[in-house]
DNA sequence: CTTATGTCAGTTGAACTGAGATCT
DNA sequence: CAGATCTCAGTTTAACTGACATAA
């Protein structure tokens, strides 16, 4: 006897919103387990990212660019600052903003991050042909520019 | 001026993980917001579909049915018995267990939920053919296939 | 006066853990 | 005895709200 004879209902399985549940679970689990090993998570790969890409930034610009909230960022910019990643100074054009910049260090540990996340989009992947994930990642972008995510930044 | 001249980095939109996560958060949202119309959640809506369409069954079995954790599995049935939606004896043939039934109340709330379950999924997919829409769904379902998501139920 | 910014203190919901009581 | 089941009491993380002081 099998010990989970118990499959879900072919009307749950085929849902769309359970799909995109059950994929976007999987996928966060090997992005989060891959980050884990370098003390990293999400958000910083994401803020680095910015950084490396688009330069300076306010922490209010950071936050649209990455979607993570304000709120939230500040705690995400304090632990990539206690690690060297990046530096916090006054905005002098503006003296309500922090500057954000990238340092070498954060450069650094981004290009380690890069590579775990790289592996871990590989292995969730794996199961499509290459035409197939090319075509999945097409639909998603279709997907998502259509729609108004809460907060902005897909 | 345009008010968030804030674009997120290429390097961060076409990573699939991420754009898995917000389609969705898209997703969620639309599901839940109608759900809320009815006062329901989406694990309402899933039991009720395991119990309709494989029949009645102990809390072990529709938490493998649905995905539900056991532990939440509890909070969900106390509001669906409250509601009147289902009815939960203990098994005379394994008295470990609970057996839940979906009463015809359970029954008819199911297909209310059903109909906004239905719509949500239709706007989610609208900005895809319908061609698009299968061959996102297809996609989708090879990918989750070939994952073992954590609990049991993608 | 309105709006943006950075910060802090919360809340809510989901996912998950651990443990205990009961039963097979 | 090991193992399953139901329940409860927690933790953790993500996403989000509200408020405040400061400054444009």
């Amino acid at each position: 006897m099998s010990p989970s004879p118990d499959p879900a209902p072919v009307r749950l399985r085929t849902v769309p919103s359970r799909l995109l549940a059950g994929a976007a679970a999987v996928a966060d689990r090997l992005v989060s387990e891959r980050l884990a090993a370098e003390g990293a998570r999400k958000w910083h790969f994401a803020v680095l990212v910015a950084l490396a890409e688009a330069g300076a930034a306010s922490q209010a610009g950071l936050s649209r660019r990455t979607g993570i909230y304000r709120s939230d960022m500040v705690a995400v910019l304090n632990e990539l600052a206690d690690a060297g990643c990046i530096r916090r100074e006054p905005d002098p054009a503006d003296r309500r903003r922090n500057v954000i910049t990238l340092t070498p260090t954060g450069r650094r540990h981004l290009e380690r991050l890069d590579t775990l996340v790289t592996e871990a989009q590989r292995e969730l992947l794996a199961p499509l042909t290459p035409g197939q994930q090319d075509d999945l990642v097409r639909l998603l972008i279709a997907l998502t520019e259509h729609h108004r995510p809460p907060h902005g930044a897909p």
